[in-house]
DNA sequence: ACCTGAACACCGTTCAAGT
DNA sequence: ACCTGAACACCGTTCAAGT
């Protein structure tokens, strides 16, 4: 309970993330209540809609750390592997992490979805197509793919069953993958 | 105002799936409201839930036609086309009646996603073995690819809006099909 | 047997009142 | 400025009472 207003709201906030990150963790992003979430966190409804105003902006926060990391992990495959296994293994690491936290690609996926006028596909967007540039440049990766259909494409991954996950994970990334090679 | 029970029954059934049919295909799967399908059919809402007791079973119905048009549709491209293509051929009636009536794959998904002992993936499913099926046989598909892969590979057209289908439906649908593809 | 619709449960969202 | 939490809205689901 500290009195200066800044630092309460920051805390606040702050609670807030942890809280719905663990809740998250525990039962999946389906069965986020945000009401149950302030509850948790000690705050108000109100607090929390002030904080975070869609359902969305609160799950990239709950997701943030998993997604910085898939982003800075796609220039390190690039420096060590050739870009079509630089992309399995990418893939692979978002497979991980979807399995882990179900849902770091939910978030993703909305950007893909609504809008004609999405300039950009935030920073998966943006790491999948560093992937994708650097296998065209190097004749691996066909011409007429971007990114927006990679994640279309991989975003069943965060609706797998965690029973379903060993059957069904891996195999339609390697069908996807094989499809964005150059014939 | 019908007095026989049975035939009343039966009439409350097919007025239920045609005022769903109807709002479906206005508004969407996502805006279908159960209460108000209820209200606007003349029924109870406890009517509703005895003839269809989730609302999944509600969309089996609403989607019937479709699902058997495409189910028929396997066997017979087969017949005229070799079977990669008549794989080709039947994305695009999928992704065709994906546009029209959103959510035809949906309810189809649905099955995949839940449950260990999804012994059966439906008559979607099955549709799909049997492309597959013949692809395999004629070395054109590669062996270790079921109808469930590509089952969760084209649930992206069921989340697709409007105004992405242009530019989303048939790229994805053309990387699963190579990806399917033998080596 | 089948149907009705009030009532309950649940969750998101707002906003008047507090500090 | 920021927060609280009662209150409202909305929808799915149940069930006692009707026919």
């Amino acid at each position: 309970m500290v009195k200066a207003a800044r630092k309460d709201a920051l805390e606040n906030r702050a609670r807030i993330i942890e809280v719905a990150r663990r809740e998250v963790a525990a039962s999946g992003v389906a069965e986020l209540r945000l009401n149950a979430i302030a509850k948790e966190a000690g705050v108000g409804q109100g607090t929390l809609y002030r904080h975070f105003p869609t359902r969305e902006t609160l799950l990239v926060e709950v997701y943030r750390q998993e997604v910085d990391d898939l982003v800075g992990l796609a220039p390190r495959l690039l420096e060590t592997a050739e870009p079509v296994d630089a992309l399995a293994q990418w893939f692979d690491q978002v497979a991980e992490y979807a399995r882990v936290k179900r849902g770091v690609l939910a978030a993703v996926e909305a950007s893909v979805w609504r809008g004609i006028t999405n300039r950009s596909l935030g920073p998966i967007g943006d790491a999948i197509t560093l992937l994708l540039d650097a296998g065209r440049a190097a004749g691996q990766i066909r011409e007429d793919v971007d990114a927006g259909d990679v994640i279309v494409l991989i975003g069943y991954l965060s609706r797998l069953d965690e029973d379903e996950w060993s059957r069904r994970a891996h195999r339609p990334l390697r069908i996807v993958l094989d499809g964005l090679r150059r014939r």
